[in-house]
DNA sequence: ATGATGCGCTTGTGATCACAAATGAGCCAC
DNA sequence: GTGGCTCATTTGTGATCACAAGCGCATCAT
């Protein structure tokens, strides 16, 4: 048996790295719809060579966070109207299983863990903060869908995220909002009474409200 | 403009065609849970070098289709009785509301090829040929669901039965069935009738049916 | 027989390179 | 000025190579 003492850390893996930073980026809205990007560049960015640069560009595209045109062409995606509404669609059906399946599971120090980060959600509006804005709703969302248990529908809704990072940050850009997701203190107060459809119809509403809008 | 004789076929690249047929393969059930590739082994089975076949592997580990082991082995999952029901419980989630969708737009040829699919169901169930069945089954959900005009929501499904592929082989493999699938029927029937709550009930049922007994 | 040990070979990783295609800026003709 | 053409440069693709780590088998001691 290896009782050697193995370093505990895995994955310094190039292609990884820089994977999962770029990912990070595109769905937390760093980058506009349409953005370029090259394989020298992001290799030049990560110190890393083209190899992993162009596994990570290959996965992201395979996940939709990236679009390659024909003649391999890199760039974060520009949405059709008709994406957008059925990726939103897609949010809604996913999200609402996902906090379904969490509702059982959620004790008092997860939905004040929640309230907690809906007040940096707050802030984040406050100051106009776009990409703040949405990594904090985000992980207000995820860390209620941790509970469900539910790895791949999880996976599943960060996939639709990450294809919607460039197009929210597009739209939280021209929207000129002063007040925090109103629907984030339903979804609270339905975890807080246990009440299964109230917090189906808050997610899904949460979820499709501020989409809606994304349709110019 | 550009107006020289350009060839239409696109995408003679060498990953595309490789990651096309390996996830063929392991959608279909061509390779039992646990079974291991190598990089070497699939660029001299596509003719191709280590770096396109490294690069198809990858994008099919992202979808789930492949593990890798901590060292990079690469092998097809063998998936946990969890896993198998959270994955039965997505196909659910996404094929009825896929199915919901295409109703509307199901007119009369699109139904008879569904029934034809379903006899060559039967055929590939009588002669006892696993990767056939399966094929013809996916066969006959993608051409009801292709009809919902909903491209992101369709890839996600056949995402859902890439990672199920090598496990649904260990399922039929086993399993002595003697007659073609019966909820198909149901399907068919709903479709005749414009009965969407049929119709839904009816694709539940089919989808969770054969993968309950997944479960060992 | 059983378990540990050591080693050779297989395997994945990432860098580099040659190549072809496409892009875009500059130039020229009208 | 406007439109089309040309060419230098940029960019993605795929092959090859050096390297390190892991797996598995044979060997050996107990």
């Amino acid at each position: 048996m290896n009782l050697s003492p193995r370093p505990v850390e895995a994955t310094p893996l190039a292609h990884d790295r820089v994977y999962r930073r770029l990912r990070a980026r595109i769905m937390h809205g760093d980058l506009p719809p349409g953005h370029a990007l090259t394989l020298r560049g992001i290799g030049k960015e990560y110190e890393v060579s083209m190899t992993p640069a162009r596994e990570a560009v290959r996965r992201l595209a395979a996940e939709g966070a990236l679009t390659m045109s024909t003649s391999g062409r890199i760039s974060t995606p520009e949405l059709s109207n008709e994406r957008i509404e059925e990726l939103a669609a897609l949010r809604a059906l996913l999200e609402v299983e996902l906090a379904s399946r969490a509702l059982p599971r959620a004790h008092m120090a997860l939905i004040e863990r929640m309230q907690t980060i809906n007040t940096n959600i707050a802030e984040a509006v406050a100051h106009r903060d776009a990409v703040s804005y949405i990594r904090t709703n985000l992980e207000f969302h995820r860390t209620l869908y941790l509970r469900a248990q539910a790895p791949a529908m999880l996976a599943m809704a960060e996939t639709v995220w990450l294809q919607l990072g460039p197009t929210m940050r597009a739209l939280y850009g021209r929207l000129r909002r002063t007040e925090p997701p109103h629907f984030h203190r339903l979804i609270i107060a339905a975890l807080r009474a246990g009440d299964e459809p109230g917090l189906r119809l808050a997610v899904r509403s949460d979820v499709t409200q501020g989409l809606r809008m994304l349709a110019s």
